[in-house]
DNA sequence: AAAATTATTTAGGATAGACTAAATAATTGT
DNA sequence: ACAATTATTTAGTCTATCCTAAATAATTTT
């Protein structure tokens, strides 16, 4: 019994795989908040997905929701799709990075492995999307990420801003005005850790800026 | 009440668009063939479009449907999705025109008015798909279609290729072959009118070629 | 024009995926 | 550790869209 992997399932699988990173298992309020559906419809689609064949994720109640391998395998297909079309919509119609979430959100459940692959290859298999997350190879395997939080970078440190973790577009705009976009070098002037405030120079820019946690939080960086 | 056009609710206004051309309701039986459902399941949905506010199609029991002006608006705009998005594959990732039906099909549905605005200016609002169909503009408007079928022309009549009414991708591919794309010129040197069988020059090739009303009545052409 | 055939509609169900309200389990604060 | 709070699950509905079988209407044949 094949399963035919339906929009709102491949949504479930892509979202329990994002909040599964951290490596603990994602629980039914958090799922529901981020699919903007009640948690009891949770729990029965959690129920039917575990309980499929193949089962794509492993459940015990109140424990929380893990993504078995078939499941990882799909939701990766799902993210593989969204970043490439997010890339290639920046890339070839002129969108910009703010604007092409929501288009992928949709695109990425209907394009074919055919199209997938065309993309891909009229990009030169790029490995990350305008917004620095890595786009998994076309045999789903997820590049290592080594980027870290902006609020975790040390005094004096530099390093280049080599990821933003937010949709908002009005935040994606302001971290645009203030240079700090994929690839823009920073160093830390001052840091209060406690609360994740800093002061940092960005590289061809006269002032420094300084950030509270609700960017030094979504602003990752690599040390180079 | 603003009712979402759902995909499959899409797919019935552009099938009835496309059965109506002729002037004539569309039939039951016939729409339920090309959306590849039972004739019953047809009926319901019909009802509930023709009664729904505003009214997407008009409707008299056993007598067929056609679509209002809501309907035809919307069914065009979904055609212009299609149209559009099998233009766009072709010209930007090589596509050939006998791939691109099934990936516009499921694509038509999803695209918002900016990504269908940026694919149409990135490609200088082309007036007609691969195939040769007319492309609907912004406004909605179907330019006018001045082909007529091959089978039509007569005895030493001179005409280009403008349309290919088939999603067969032998016949699509034979076509190709003989050199009977959008843009050949071709002259008729015998017509076998009662059976449609014509043999034809094809501008550029040596031999004629003989064809059958399975070719004559799907390629299309305009007198120059 | 009656009979036979074909097309269409009605009636009754099924499935997917959402919802709310109520029940239960887990966690947190004291 | 017990009460209060929060998270989760169960039970029962709802809507959209499809299905099949049976009934009816339209069309075609004789």
């Amino acid at each position: 019994m094949t399963e035919h992997l339906t929009n709102s399932i491949q949504d479930y699988l892509k979202h329990i795989y994002e909040l599964t990173e951290d490596g603990q298992p994602a629980t039914t309020t958090a799922l529901a908040t981020r699919l903007g559906i009640a948690p009891a419809s949770v729990t029965g689609m959690i129920q039917k997905l575990a309980s499929s064949e193949p089962a794509l994720v492993s459940y015990r109640k109140h424990q929380g929701v893990t993504l078995t391998d078939k499941g990882r395998r799909a939701a990766l297909e799902v993210i593989r799709h969204h970043r490439l079309i997010e890339a290639w919509l920046v890339q070839t119609l002129g969108y910009s990075w703010d604007e092409v979430h929501n288009e992928a959100e949709k695109l990425e459940h209907v394009i074919s492995e055919e199209l997938e692959a065309r993309i891909a290859a009229a990009m030169g298999n790029p490995l990350r999307d305008p917004h620095g997350d890595p786009i998994p190879s076309a045999d789903l395997v997820m590049p290592e990420d080594k980027s870290m939080a902006l609020s975790g970078l040390a005094l004096k440190q530099e390093a280049m801003v080599s990821k933003v973790e937010s949709q908002d577009t009005d935040l994606l705009k302001h971290l645009e005005s203030l240079g700090l976009v994929i690839g823009a070098r920073v160093k830390t002037l001052e840091v209060s850790r406690y609360d994740q405030v800093m002061r940092l120079q960005v590289r061809g820019r006269n002032e420094p800026v300084v950030l509270g946690p609700a960017i030094t939080n979504r602003v990752f960086v690599e040390i180079k």
